[in-house]
DNA sequence: CTGTTAGCGCATTCAC
DNA sequence: GTGAATGCGCTAACAG
């Protein structure tokens, strides 16, 4: 069943039937109908591998998730796949759950198969195998991390303006004692909202109290640091915490509450990505809200430009995050 | 750089090089690593594009999630690739996002790419697209939702033995007057989850009030029940609602707890799947637990059975869920 | 154990 | 505007 049997039940060659699907200008209307007539009834499917192997190019898009858990990262999917549907271009979707092996594994996968270029959220540093995937000539665009050099795209974050922003926001409703919750020696985008906190505390020249607590970028690790918090007395206690993202804060914030400490009268909550769920909880969270659709949305077109040929001015995209304040920094005032 | 290329620096014919990548057992040990330096220097990959067209088989299932929100089918995906990768099979994951178009749209995104089979969690009717590639010899797997006939497969969650185990439940607290919130009308799951509920009504033989209140299945619906439910005066309101999923119950209890509305002294709520969050709450959410990754893990275990021609005495698989009591209907008793 | 041959389904020259 | 030939990279016969 594939374009012969077409052309045969529709007596024509197989090219006339090649035509009809590629150039369907160029054969003659009365033909094109019996063509395509031909296809309905024989439930003809392009294969895709065979067009691949001709021409090289599939117009798909292999898209590498860093997090499927994490709303941020599906929401930056969406966008990716929004733009890529409307230029009529696939996108294959895959997770590697923050694993090395499975985000090696996962760009074998679209190394073998027809993909024309990659999108990544790298686990850690940009793996070595995208210059070699380069070299074979499908290209990359590295999302929520910035490029370095100038063969590879990028689309990423301000993040140390977003611990700026963080931190800023803590320090102009007066707290002396912040504690900052992540995981800055592992993950390269905390290390930046750390440095970001630094450098807004520098710039505020004030004494302050500055705490880094250690924990994973989850839920559960946010409920870690809420006991350790919860167990020390009260006067011990930091003023704030900036959680190093929204999971982290949802985390503490339970814990806190649940033990009775009053958000934000006794303890200051922000978080960062502004998920969904942020402006949801009993105490709306305030956060440091980041665009993934648009960054989904950017990556896809810097990737598709690329492989079209278009001429594009910039190959790094850096959006700039945002303060969105709530009860958990600032009560219900008013 | 294909095969031929590498034979060529190896000084050997291209078949050897076949054989050393399908049937290394057949190749000298010496030729063998000769083949494969030369395969390290060039940096050869597999076309698995060219593999597939000439076998028929490419070693990829592709997998088409409802809603990838939902923590629920990200845990379902984790069990499919989990036992894929293990079997050295790919997966190729892609969202319909409820949406019917976005669903066909990669039904034919993997009708005529190199995927051997596919599972799926259907939007709404099992799509007709899938028996097309049945004949295509493309198998496919319903997921979540029992499958009709024998030519299919499913592995499905008992929906309706949830919804009695839900309301009888709540009946054995004593409540006289429960609400089931949820999308009867659209959502197959949901119709089954209210006909266990009417189904432990009638088996409680108790005069009861019964409301359904029709919602979406999103935290935003959740929280329109809520205001619903608030606006009524006290005495008008249900003492007990069961939620269709657990989304819906999270936005519910969000809006009921800020009114002051004590749960579940004033109202009980209970929830359906037991994603993570729910036990993660405020007031911790009961629910009706579903095990999403042992009904991934089986989908791709069937289908690969399915494709290996493996023997299996079952071609539906149906999960029984399990009722997890949380302080959302009993309170901190004890 | 190794090399030679043919063809998977398609798009693309090039004749007609 | 249409049809016949060629080859993309690979694997499975088969012959040596």
């Amino acid at each position: 069943m594939g374009i012969k049997d077409v052309a045969r039940v529709a007596g024509v060659s197989p090219s006339t039937v090649s035509n009809v699907l590629n150039h369907p200008e160029r054969v003659a209307p009365a033909k094109r109908a019996q063509v395509e007539q031909a296809m309905r009834t024989l439930g003809f499917v392009r294969n895709e591998a065979a067009r691949y192997l001709r021409t090289g190019a599939s117009r798909t898009l292999g898209l590498i998730l860093l997090d499927a858990w994490n709303p941020f990262f599906t929401e930056m999917a969406r966008g990716v796949e929004d733009y890529a549907f409307a230029q009529d271009w696939a996108v294959l979707v895959s997770n590697s759950d923050r694993r090395a092996d499975r985000e090696s594994r996962y760009l074998n996968v679209f190394a073998e198969r027809p993909v024309d270029g990659i999108i990544i959220v790298p686990h850690g540093d940009p793996p070595e195998r995208l210059a070699d995937l380069r070299r074979q000539g499908i290209p990359s665009v590295l999302a929520d991390r910035r490029g370095t050099g100038d063969t590879t795209m990028s689309v990423s974050l301000d993040d140390v303006g977003g611990g700026q922003l963080a931190v800023a926001h803590l320090l102009e409703l007066g707290h002396r004692d912040i504690a900052f919750a992540g995981d800055p020696t592992r993950v390269t985008q905390v290390r930046d909202r750390l440095l970001g906190a630094t450098r807004a505390l520098a710039a505020a020249g004030r004494p302050t109290q500055f705490t880094v607590i250690e924990t994973a970028l989850t839920m559960g690790g946010g409920r870690q640091v809420g006991k350790q918090l919860v167990d020390q007395p009260p006067a011990a206690r930091p003023s704030a915490v900036f959680a190093s993202n929204d999971l982290v804060a949802i985390g503490l914030l339970q814990v806190l509450l649940r033990h009775g400490v009053r958000v934000p009268e006794d303890i200051a909550v922000i978080g960062y990505d502004d998920i969904e769920f942020a402006s949801q909880l009993a105490v709306p969270l305030s956060s440091v809200k980041q665009p993934p659709y648009a960054m989904g949305h950017a990556a896809a077109e810097l990737l598709i430009a690329a492989l079209t040929g278009e001429p594009r001015s910039e190959n790094h995209v850096v959006f700039q995050p945002e303060l969105v304040v709530r009860e958990s920094t600032v009560g219900t005032r008013g």
